[in-house]
DNA sequence: AATAAAAATGTAACCGGTTACATTCGTCAA
DNA sequence: TTGACGAATGTAACCGGTTACATTTTTATT
């Protein structure tokens, strides 16, 4: 019956004119702002629920210069470890009302700068990446953008950039000491590609000094993060003649490759191979055996690296490095070396 | 020496000044616009390098009415499964240029609403939700902000929402008749709980209309949806008398529970003990024995579900509900029925 | 060389909130 | 009753891009 008008979405003008009052005070109402009656704030929101307003959240962020978004930087989601770590970032985030945007790299660095670049142009006010290493124009952009970020992972950044996580060299070295404190002195370490890694780069560093002065043998499986590449480093290493008598995985889902072949081996776990992983992912405790692992404060990595943002953006509190704990946990995949 | 004045970041005006452009032509470099001489175009774009220029996103995003950005409201970024789909939505997302942020629920629908409204408040211009399940509310709130969504993991939306997903009756059914026609008469049948997922609720339906006049004895275990809720699962099916011949998991990370507890069990999977799980997780090939399982296409989902929002904001396309096929993928972890 | 047509560039309004500052209103003391 | 003061509300500029439309410059045509 009446003229169809081409419906523009109502602002707080519109809001304005259908209360009678200002967009001031329309403003404050959406604010939560103190001086406002309280009649007149229900008049308000009695007009938003009719008139059926939604504040629009680009025009608001231009006004206040805050977007409320932060950005997360990782090579994929499909790896467990990363899920967890930003499940417990988003997690955080949203407590204090900021929202996360992800992009994924494929663990190539040069993708990594470009998504950087984008996640800015979307408007995210601060960034998290995954480990030290990345590009020198990521670097220097981030410099000159003045862009808050921080690396997770590791426990201490690059050009400057402050590191929220673990020491992976000792990580790699306290996992073979515990190893090597059992009696074995036979190890092959099954670890994932080191060219676009450097976390594994470190961590083998430390399993490398673990083993200095031990007459120690320690031997290296290169081979694809996931649970078929575990299980085809297990077989190289079931096939050689001189096999050893530990194992030790960088992941624990390498680690769950190798529980899988000695299965299908007939391999008992410990009684013929000690086996040992890293990360402590939600089935580790109730695998059969349940695995020994280094356990990774991933989720409270994700929390104290998203809690360290919004301190920045917020208070204005510089963001420190933070070196988190990780420790052995000592569960029924690993025993004493005994001579056959 | 020089005098230091309150650095103000830079915009298309201070360019402009800079150039002796106007901020049209600005803009127009910006924008990658044909009509653009390319001795300014290198002379706006040299400028921006030397005031280090970063276009403002809540700006542009104003102007446009464009944020690009789209929101997902998943129950947790913890299971593979969700960390899966969204890291194929985010690939489609980063594709088109669009960002994706995300909001977990865990699981509470009230809450989901919630997050769903703090994703808009962002300026997602789109939602995608998990399963056809949610608060009266949200189906609301969504009609009156008209913003496009999506329900994925189903076939069939509610309220007029647009569904890409599979049939998870189906999926029931089609698994259950799977193990019928290996013989097997008595199913246990695993899994998560049913009152925060109507996925679930829907392919316990499918299992129960597959037993219907086929004599089958077809039991539910209801536990957590974890490795350690299908061992514990699997601890009281196999302590009863009346042993099943076949347990069906509706999900891979349950029946990896299962495994592991008929390793502990002694328990010959699939000559004791069929075993047969849904989803296909990257470990389901290579498990000891390679798990039967339902393959969805999660990844596809994913990449449907950022397709089709996107379609819609760029051209305006409707979107359609998709049915995505599943299909039972036999490896070795069930048998023939066979008597003992 | 004159002129039409096309290409490049410029001007200024606009997107929809926020907020500094101005104004109005109500209350209370003198 | 008047004046002062604080609380509530209003006005208008501003955030930093985009873009319709106007203007200038270049190129093509006769």
């Amino acid at each position: 019956m009446g003229k169809r008008y081409p419906e523009k979405k109502p602002g707080v003008r519109t809001l304005a004119k259908a209360t009678g009052l200002s967009v001031a005070t329309i403003s404050r109402v959406l604010n939560k702002s103190q001086s406002v009656t309280g009649e007149t704030r229900d008049r308000v929101l009695k007009a938003m629920q009719e008139i059926g307003y939604t504040p629009n959240a680009s025009a608001r962020a231009l006004a206040t210069k805050r977007t409320r978004t932060i950005g997360a930087v990782v090579p994929t989601l499909a790896h467990s470890i990363f899920a967890r770590f930003l499940n417990a970032v988003e997690q955080e985030l949203a407590l204090n009302g900021y929202g996360l945007v992800i992009a994924t790299t494929g663990h190539d660095l040069q993708v990594e700068e470009q998504r950087a670049r984008e996640l800015l142009d979307l408007g995210a006010e601060g960034l998290i990446f995954s480990g030290a290493d990345h590009t020198d124009g990521l670097f220097k952009w981030l410099k000159t953008t003045g862009i808050p970020a921080v690396c997770t992972s590791v426990s201490q950044g690059r050009a400057g950039l402050p590191a929220i996580g673990y020491n992976n060299t000792n990580i790699g070295l306290t996992s073979v000491r515990y190893l090597l404190s059992l009696g074995h002195r036979h190890i092959s370490v099954i670890h994932g590609p080191k060219d676009t890694n450097d976390r594994t780069r470190m961590r083998l560093a430390g399993v490398q000094s673990a083993g200095i002065g031990k007459d120690a043998k320690i031997e290296f499986f290169e081979t694809s993060l996931d649970v078929e590449g575990g299980s085809r480093a297990a077989q190289d290493i079931l096939k050689t003649r001189a096999q050893p008598s530990a194992i030790f995985c960088l992941s624990d889902i390498l680690a769950l490759g190798v529980l899988f072949e000695a299965g299908r081996q007939n391999i008992a776990i410990p009684e013929q191979l000690s086996l040992m992983g890293c990360d402590d992912l939600d089935w580790s405790a109730h695998s059969a055996p349940p695995l020994t692992t280094l356990k990774l404060p991933t989720a409270r990595m994700g929390q104290e690296a998203a809690r360290s943002l919004v301190d920045f953006l917020e208070h204005a509190r510089t963001i420190k490095t933070i070196e988190l704990g990780a420790s052995v946990l000592e569960r029924q995949s690993t025993a004493h070396f005994r001579k056959k």
